[in-house]
RNA sequence: GGGUGGUUAGCUCAGCUGGAAGAGCGCAUGCUUGACGUGCAUGAGGCCAUAGGUUCAAGUCCUAUACCACCCA
């Protein structure tokens, strides 16, 4: 079968990928022999095309889940999408907005309809792109957020929470965006420093011709202020306090209150109160039974409250506010300071806090539960430290604002009646209140923060809340993987809807992967126009290319950086396997040995004990998530044992005869590899297994390799090392004294033990094809020839005659190095050989190895001085 | 203001429970060796942020400081 030379992506990733699912690899049927290894999907936004941060989570997903179902388990991973509710609403409007259009020209029903069509149109590319990537969920089991199935159990939930007094309805200070017009969760605000502007403005003394002066960073809010406060200990205001002041271009009084919570030593210590748009504002007006006086509109306009101002823009009537105080000398001062504003996430406009009727999850007794799982690490988080965070945001958790003032989403399931004002919630539409039973009732316009329907997610995917066979077998979930920028927003929330809905935790352990840079370490965004497309690496590199390089990146940092330099790197790595595949399958012809043969040389048990000792070491490293080392190993082995070392040693005997353990040995080699490779880069995987007998069955469902078996060859390793260590030294003189490449050399090897006797005797042929040598000595008697060059790989001596090549200053001042780096180590160990202390505390190991060290360099030292000593002469 | 992480080779980062400083990329030098120039070989380059401390022994543990990043108010 022809190899190309070069790996090519595209003739294979999709074909490959169609060829999984025509097989139906990724399907997880309940089998009660087998043990279950299961995820759910962290669900992506169905606005947005998948980016290098999904594909980082998606890749783990993908590594993880591909392993164990290899390793023999059931391994479910729930694939499915969420509706994102102001993301997608914003979308459509914008596409209506084209049009001239508003969802509010359209109506309720006719908006919704149209959200579903651009959902038909577009919710399915972020499947197609997972496909891309290699991704393998079991696709039967993919769910929407807002399927029949899934709105039921949200309509469930809320109904139980409801009647169990954890959902109330409340009127209360909540953050609004003036752009979205809905209320968001106190999670959905971002807070971003700004440079703003602190104004100092007078507000007269009634009845006095004195004044206090107030700082405010919203003059505009003025038009809502009920009170004035100051500090009780405030010694230069104190006697003030139950005065009034009039207030400014309203000319309305307010009282002087006091407040512990002023910091006299801010501004003018002086605060203006307007309980209904500021937190501690709120705080103090109800402490101090202040009206709170709404001045803005849900757009952000002024309402009439604001009197002359009505109708303005806030940001306007801040301006014409700030103007008219200038006029009337009111305005004392204006000094620029930074401060942090929130904004809404997700279309970065200033959010206003606002007083609005509104409906609130409590959320302290659904916490407890939740922290406790994680404290006792009954759900284990990794990295750890996220448990910090983690405590730190639930036990000071607030309740949870999770009306939205949207069409798209999950219509809260309560009904308001007109006639006694009363509310009937229940999962299913009543005919009548079930208060005083009249039918003129009408359903709750507000529908439920998309988060609600996440945090239900590990349950409602599994049928909740019928006690399904999927929720018996599959849950809890063995894992999430996901961000910690989402800790709040829903890997809590769903600690706590699935204990309290499910009884059991959702998930075993969560791993919290590190969110994706630049190469400078900044945040990927669209606006910073830093992003890499996936699918644009795909038509250069391969998704492999990616995944690998995502993997391999992947820290236990919380940041990862990412440039398209890596994804090289990982482009050659592949085409570097492609061609070790191409080469083993040219020399081993139609040969397909089943077994593993006896290994008959010493670099055949080497490179099973390097093998051995890989397959261990990926194995925990997946088992802990440590991902990037995992890869490393491999990247490693492949490259740099396999390659570099075994097929060059092994070429010789393919060349020298027909040797058939060598062709064994390359091809155990060559499949174990590509399982052990499979997870991380399965299509070029999966290419070359099937290239290697296109009947066979895939790579994707082929046990995983295992230690168990096998035991580390102590022996191999040390003498192989020592024979690569002597390859090199010999190299390192070629090419430090510059013989050309194409002169073929002399060695001689003067060493006293036996083993390294049989070992160079036997390894001749090799050794001399690796140094470019026409001739190899190995005897104990052995001196060195007049001008040769002088190697000392432990106990061994080997001389390189140079005559007529040889320049005997180079050499002589190669010689001078490596005797300056030697003693300048000796004396280091010497220093430390003399503490007294240190014999007499140090583990008796750690003195004979130094002891060891000391005694090797003595012997070195003493014979480069005598080398550079002839030299000399 | 509170908190969390980071500071190791030119760049991006590994270095687990303290016992001889590592990788990839980049750089330099030499290679049309029949798998691979997306390659092969060899090499240069680090007072592990600073100051103290613990220890026989400190990138590694502790305490401060500086700078950077993020989170919360």
């Amino acid at each position: 079968m022809e190899l190309l030379k070069r790996y090519d992506p595209a003739a294979v990733e999709d074909k490959i990928y169609s060829f999984w699912e025509e097989n139906a690899l990724f399907n997880a049927d309940i089998n009660r022999d087998k043990k279950p290894f299961t995820m759910v999907i962290p669900p992506p936004n169905i606005t947005s095309a998948m980016h290098i941060g999904n594909a980082l989570q998606y890749t783990l997903h993908d590594v993880l889940i591909r392993y164990k179902r290899m390793d023999g388990y059931v391994a479910c991973w729930f694939p499915g999408t969420d509706h994102a509710g102001i993301a997608a609403q914003n979308v459509v409007e914008r596409e209506l907005a084209k049009e001239g259009r508003t969802r509010h020209d359209l109506g309720r029903e006719k908006f919704v309809e149209r959200m579903w069509e651009w959902m038909r149109t577009y919710g399915g590319h972020i499947q197609r792109q997972m496909e891309a990537l290699g991704t393998s969920p079991d696709w039967r089991r993919k769910r929407f957020t807002l399927d029949p199935g899934l709105s039921h159990a949200v309509r469930e939930a809320f109904v139980k929470l409801y009647h169990e007094g954890y959902i109330y309805q409340d009127k209360r200070l909540i953050n609004w965006c003036p752009r979205c017009q809905t209320a968001i969760s106190d999670v959905e605000v971002i807070h971003r420093e700004i440079d703003g502007n602190l104004y100092h403005i007078r507000y007269a003394l009634r009845n006095s011709a004195d004044h206090l002066t107030i700082v405010t960073t919203r003059p505009e809010t003025l038009l809502g202020d009920s009170a004035v406060a100051i500090n009780p200990d405030d010694n230069r205001y104190n006697s003030l306090i139950g005065n009034k002041v009039i207030l400014p271009l309203l000319e309305r009084e307010l009282p002087i209150v006091d407040a512990v919570e002023i910091d006299p030593e801010f501004g003018t210590g002086v605060l203006k109160i307007t309980p209904a748009h500021d937190p501690l504002d709120f705080e103090i007006g109800k402490r101090h039974n202040l009206p709170q006086i709404n001045i803005l509109s849900n757009d952000g306009t002024l309402n009439d409250n604001a009197g002359p101002y009505a109708g303005l823009d806030r940001y306007v009537a801040r301006k014409q506010i700030v103007a008219d105080l200038k006029e009337r000398e009111q305005l004392e001062k204006i000094v620029p300071y930074r401060h942090a504003v929130g904004h809404c996430e997700r279309c970065d406009t200033p959010i206003e806090p606002f007083i609005s009727t509104q409906w609130f999850v409590s959320m302290a007794d659904l916490a407890a539960p939740a922290i406790e799982a994680v404290r006792t690490d009954t759900i284990k988080f990794t990295p750890q430290r996220w448990k910090k965070l983690y405590f730190n945001w639930m036990e000071n958790i607030k309740d949870w604002c999770i009306s939205r003032q949207l069409w798209w989403g999950h219509r809260i399931p309560a009904w308001h009646c007109a006639d006694c004002n009363k509310i009937t919630v229940a999962a299913e539409p009543p005919q009548r209140c079930s208060a005083c039973q009249s039918d003129n009732i009408e359903q709750e316009t507000d529908v439920l923060d998309t988060w609600f329907s996440s945090a239900l997610w590990p349950i409602s995917v599994m049928g909740w809340p019928q006690q399904t066979e999927e929720l018996d077998y599959f849950y809890p979930t063995s894992l999430l993987i996901t961000g910690f920028d989402i800790i709040f927003f829903w890997v809590a929330r769903m600690i706590m809807m699935g204990l309290h809905f499910q009884g059991d935790i959702p998930f075993k352990e969560v791993y919290f992967t590190p969110l994706v840079e630049d190469e400078h370490g900044a945040k990927m965004s669209s606006s910073r126009g830093n992003v890499i497309d996936p699918l644009e690496i795909k038509d250069r590199y391969g998704m492999d290319a990616l995944r690998f390089s995502l993997a391999q990146s992947s820290s236990k940092g919380r940041g990862m950086r990412i440039a398209m330099r890596d994804i090289e790197a990982s482009r050659n790595f592949l085409n570097k396997i492609w061609n070790m595949a191409r080469f083993i399958l040219l020399k081993i012809g139609d040969d397909r040995p089943n077994e593993l043969p006896e290994l008959v040389e010493i670099e055949d048990r080497w490179i099973i004990s390097r093998l051995t000792k890989t397959t261990e070491l990926v194995c925990n490293h997946l088992e802990s998530y440590s991902f990037n080392h995992a890869a490393d190993i491999l990247y490693d082995f492949v490259w740099h044992q396999f390659c570099d070392w075994y097929l060059e040693i092994a070429k010789v005997r393919l060349d020298e005869s027909d040797d058939k353990s060598a062709v064994a040995v390359i091809y155990y080699l060559l499949q174990e590899i590509l399982k052990l490779l499979h997870p991380f880069i399965p299509f070029i995987t999966e290419e070359i297994w099937q290239r290697i007998d296109s009947k066979r069955s895939p790579i994707a469902i082929e046990p995983f390799p295992s230690a168990e078996h096998r035991a580390i060859d102590s022996e191999a390793e040390e003498l192989v090392d020592l024979f690569q260590r002597m390859v090199k030294a010999v190299r390192t003189v070629r090419a430090e004294l510059r013989i050309p490449q194409k002169a073929l050399i002399q060695v001689f090897i003067n060493t006293q033990n036996k083993k390294i006797t049989a070992l160079m005797k036997k390894k001749t042929t090799a050794f001399s094809t690796l140094v470019g040598a026409d001739h190899v000595e190995i005897d104990q008697t052995i001196t060195p020839p007049v001008n040769a060059a002088k190697q000392i790989v432990d106990e061994t001596k080997i001389f390189i005659p140079l005559a007529g090549l040889i320049d005997i200053a180079k050499e002589r001042a190669r010689l001078e190095s490596t005797l300056r780096k030697i003693t300048k180590e000796f004396s280091s160990l010497q220093k430390r050989l003399n503490d007294r202390s240190f014999r007499a505390k140090a583990p008796a190991e750690i003195i004979t190895r130094e002891e060891k060290r000391a005694a090797e360099h003595t012997a070195l030292q003493r014979q480069l001085k005598e080398y550079i000593a002839v030299l000399k002469g």
